[in-house]
Parts: structure tokens; sequence; C-alpha cells
DNA sequence: CATCTATCCGAAATGGATTTCAGACTGGCC
DNA sequence: GGCCAGTCTGAAATCCATTTCGGATAGATG
């Protein structure tokens, strides 16, 4: 039915080897066999089998992406990246979603590695330990999430809690509220570290922990309430919505009452209203520096397995944040 | 380095055939050898070579799906229901994203088809002729679009759009403006259709075109205000929240003075204030009904090319929408 | 003119699983 | 005992592209 090297090269009066040398190692054939053949293989339409090729090269031109849940709007700009780039690479994704559990993962690593070169794990909620037997045998790059040895890309954490504490404190804020999320995200345990370094400048109250989304903001909002805060930080920028409505239906002002503020700057953050001051991580970009550090390592698996990408953060003021109450 | 056929057949003390038989053909061999083939397959941790398996099966156990735009939370909702049935199915999901270029999407199916044994095409935009020249070659099957003999999945847009323009008519609404998406979204087309078959209860105002996305919305707020209507349908939810949006910033009330109406019911339409009255589509229900015709389509190709599965809608009644002002 | 060196190309081996075909063996039946 | 059918298994062919190895040709050199 298709059609395959042979077809080519019966029609271009040449062997099969000849024909994968013309496309593949120009360099090695004729100019004008190479054109020839060429031609020939763009008029009848050849694209090699995959399938075949992979068997030989033992490479198949995927990539395999696994993200914790595409419902929340961070997750699809981070797919949005890695397709792109690997798009330009030439290479194909493979897109999992775990729905948050951590127990998932492991297996759907395992299931892609076969059909991929190597994979970026986007949040990872596994345990270190597991995290580290897995890459041991697949090669994979970490993003938003750090283990030594192991490629990554993750945001200036510490400096991006520290954009966000500062336009606080400027505000008069001394008495903060983090509801945190997830005790098996990293970006949760960086926040948490990075915010527990500040308190020289502020009294923090910790809350939680919940689930990275709306309703989880929703739940911790009465006792962002109870705590007497001035202003609160949600985990992320769904959790910060979730509080932003709770807080409306109780009647609470935002800002005029309590500040919100939310981290990743997700789409929805500038149309909600009050919109919300978030700090805007690295997203798509994020996604094609994974692919980048992916495609390093597997050309020269030596000497990247530490290459480490730290992007930038930048505090997205808006009008969920002003000064403290009166 | 990875455990081979020939390993387990090795280790097992039988030949390579009577692994393979073992494993997927398991009523041809003795149950004795069977259980020992299987068990040591195991405990080597054997995993049939997927290039080897395509290669001369001719299958993949992959699956495509194109959507037009990760960054509207409608398609991410689409893609977990792939992917869950996919995976059900033991299929593995590659994803590409058109970034809403309808020039682009033929090209990605063609590229994609060679590594998948059919395509979900959710929401495509290219032109209907393309389309037939498309599912010629490759077993497709869409979401969010029907044209003749292609297995497809839509919601029900007619009684969708009834429910829409009842719940309006039963506020007092008369005059009525639909902001419209794409023109090449077939949905757009089917939403105008099933709104103008309507207009025996309502005056119609249609605005637009406009992309489908918040900016699309604010984009044509101002002329819905100027149009004089005491309410407005947005081409999806995300217009309908740049409306929301818009009319906010310029003191308009809503639904005190004018009611809005999305389509879609993304998780975003209830986190906002007022939160959004919104006919909810199927999304995940649809991706999985598209996996489901999709394996239909590959095990029996000929019974089911016109299988076509419509899926309900339902309003979904929140604050955007009020009776007319006095 | 003989020898050597590039350059270019083809034949054959390769990768791993599946499928076809044929052989070995068992049991049943005449 | 001989033949047949049925059951189970192995050898070999197959899928397609790539890679290795060696052969052929042309040109260069002494």
């Amino acid at each position: 039915m298709a059609v395959t090297i042979k077809d080519v090269a019966r029609v271009a009066g040449v062997s099969a080897s000849t024909v994968t040398r013309a496309l593949t190692m120009p360099e090695l054939v004729h100019p004008e066999t190479r054109e020839r053949v060429r031609r020939t293989a763009v008029t009848l339409g050849y694209h090699p089998n995959r399938a075949a090729r992979g068997l030989i090269t033992g490479r198949t031109g995927n990539i395999g992406l696994l993200v914790p849940d595409l419902g929340n709007p961070f997750f699809p700009s981070v797919v949005k990246g890695v397709q792109a780039r690997a798009h330009e690479a030439d290479y194909a994704v493979f897109l999992a979603d775990t729905d948050e559990d951590a127990t998932a993962e492991a297996g759907l690593v395992r299931r892609l590695s076969k059909q991929v070169d190597g994979i970026v794990l986007c949040s990872p909620r596994m345990p270190d330990e597991e995290l580290r037997t897995l890459v041991a045998d697949t090669p994979v790059v970490l993003v938003n999430r750090r283990i030594a040895k192991v490629p990554s890309v993750t945001p200036e954490f510490p400096d991006a809690m520290r954009q966000a504490v500062s336009h606080l404190t400027a505000l008069g804020h001394r008495r903060i509220a983090y509801v945190a999320g997830p005790r098996s995200a990293w970006a949760n345990r960086e926040r948490l570290r990075s915010l527990r370094a500040l308190t020289k400048d502020i009294e923090l109250i910790e809350i939680g922990n919940v689930m990275p989304m709306f309703e989880g903001g929703v739940a911790a909002a009465d006792q962002v309430l109870a705590a007497d805060v001035t202003a609160v930080i949600g985990y992320n920028d769904l959790v910060a919505l979730g509080l932003l409505n709770r807080f409306m239906a109780r009647g609470v002002a935002v800002p005029g009452d309590i500040s919100v503020l939310g981290f990743d700057d997700i789409a929805l953050a500038a149309m909600v209203h009050p919109s919300l001051t978030t700090v805007a991580l690295p997203k798509e970009q994020a996604g094609r520096a994974g692919v980048d550090l992916l495609l390093q390592l597997l050309t020269e698996p030596d000497r990247s397995t530490a290459a480490r990408r730290e992007l930038p953060a930048q505090l997205m003021v808006r009008g969920s944040t002003g000064p403290t109450p009166a």
C-alpha cells in the first residue's frame, strides 16, 4: 500500500542503500544521483516508515510529556511550549495526564519510555527516590522539580517569592498567610522554603495543604479569614481565585480588607474582577527549555546530566493587592 | 540491552514463536508452557518492542489528537477524555496543537498519520473539501464537526441553543446579540444556524466574527452595548468572559443592565463573579466518545464510516443572566 | 602501463516481533 | 497395527529502513 524505500529505489534505478544515503547522508552520494533519488522520493510521496527506522536506529523521534493535570491552565501552557519546540526539532509528542495521582506516574513513565527517546516530566509528584530509579532507565528532564544529577528547568523561586513579599511589605502587610499546595509538590516545598527565609520581614501563617485547584482555595478561605491576616499568598492562581471567590461570597473586600496574591499567571488571572496580582512563572518557555535540555541529553548524555536551567519570574501587579486596611 | 523475545525464549526453553503465541494468542499453546513463558516474561521484565511489532502488524497502538488551541480550557478537557479512554484501550496519544492555524492542520495530520492508527480531529478549522481528502488516507474521527460519511461526535446544537434562548426569553429578553466566533469553526456556523431558526421568538443581532478568546469578547463588547440589546450570547465562555470584563470596566451591570450567556461551561465559568450562565457542552465525554468511534472504525472500517454520536448539552444557570431591566 | 586512492554504489546483514508453513506427537478409530 | 485428526511447537519468511562491507569505476601517480 504505502510507498517503501524499494519503490523509490526501483523507480530511480538505484539500490535501497543509495536511497537511504541520498536522503539522510547526502554528502555520500553523487549529486546527480542524489537529486534524481530525491525527486522520485517526492513524486512518489515517500516517507520513511518510522517503525522500521526506529527498529534499527533505536530511536523513535518521539518524546513523552507527563503532566499532573491538564485541568490546571498552567500545564496546557507548558504543553504548548513543549509541542512547539519539539515540532521544530521534528519530534512528535506523547502526552499523558496523571490526574494528580502520584502513584500513577511511574507506571505511565515506564509505559511511555518504550516508545519515546526521552521524557519531559512536568511537576512530578512522586518521591525523590522513586524518581531517581526512573531516571536510571530513561532519559528524563524535569520541569518544575529539581533533584541532583538530573537535568531540570525551574523558576527562580527564591527571587519569585522575594518579589511577592516585597510587594506586600511595601503595601504595609506584615502578617501574611500562605495557603500551601500538595505536600508532594516540589514547587510547594520550594515556595514554603523561600517564604520561611523571609520571616525576618513578615509574620507567616501557614494554612493547608490543599489541592492545587479552585476548590482548594475555597476550602481554605475561611481559615485565612480566621487567621487575622491582611494578605494571603495562594499556592497558585487557582487557589488564589478560590480564595477570592469565597471572600467575595462572605462579603470580604479585596483588596480593601485583605490582599490576595497568586502564583503562575494563568490567563484567567487577568480576566477576573478584581484581577489577580500574581507572580508570572515561565510556562511555555519552561516547556521549550525542557525540550532543549532533553535533546541535549539525547545527543550528549554525559556532558549534560547536571544541566540546570533557572528561568526568571515576574510579579504582575493587578487589582487584588493593595495597602493594608487603616 | 533491552529484553527481547529471544531472551525469553531461551530462558523458557522454547522458540520465539511460542513466546509470541503465549502472550498474544494464549489459546494456541499448552497451558503449562504458556504459564512458564508468561512467568519468565514477567521475571525478565519483557515488553515487546512496539516498533518491531508495528513493523509487521502495520499497527502502532497510538492515536493522534489534534486541537486548535490548548489555551482554551475547552480543549484540555477534551484531551483528558481522549487520554482516559485511549489508555483504557492501551493506546497512547500523540497530541498536536495548531494554534488556531487552519493551514497548519492538514500538514500536522499528514505528519501524525504515519505514526498512529487513527486520528481524532477536534474542532478542525480547515474547509470541508480539504477535510474530505484527508480522511481518504487516514482513519479520522471528528469531534465538534460533522461532514458526510465521516464518523463524528457533536453536541446537540439545536437543542443547546433552544435551551439558551428559552432561558433568555423566559426572563423577558426579546432583542439578543450573538457574538460570532471564527467563520471557519463549524460550531460557530451551527450555533448561528440554530439561532437563526429561532428568530420567530427573538430579534437577533449578529456581531463579529471574533477569535474564540477572552480578547475577542473584550473587542466585541462595545459593539454589543451599541446594539441596544438586553442580552448577549457569546460564541463560547471565553468570549462571554471578555464581554463581562469589558462591561464591568464600562460600569454596565450584569445582569442588571444586560444578561450574558456563554457556551462550553469551562471550569472558569463558575469561578468568576458574577458567575457565568452557560450551556455546558460535553467535553471529556466527547473525547471518550471520539476514541470509541475511532477504535470502532479501526476494527470494522466499513460498518462505521457514518457512525455519528450526538451528545446532549445542558444549560447551567448562574449569575450572569437575569430579568430584563425594567 | 601498472598501481594506488578516492568516490560511489550495491548486496547482505541487522533490528525484534509476528505469521505462515510444516513437522512432531498424541489420541481415537477402524 | 495403521491411519487420521487434532494439538502443539519450531524454523523460516516477513515487515522496512539502516548500516556494514566490499566491489567497481575513475582518476591520479610513478
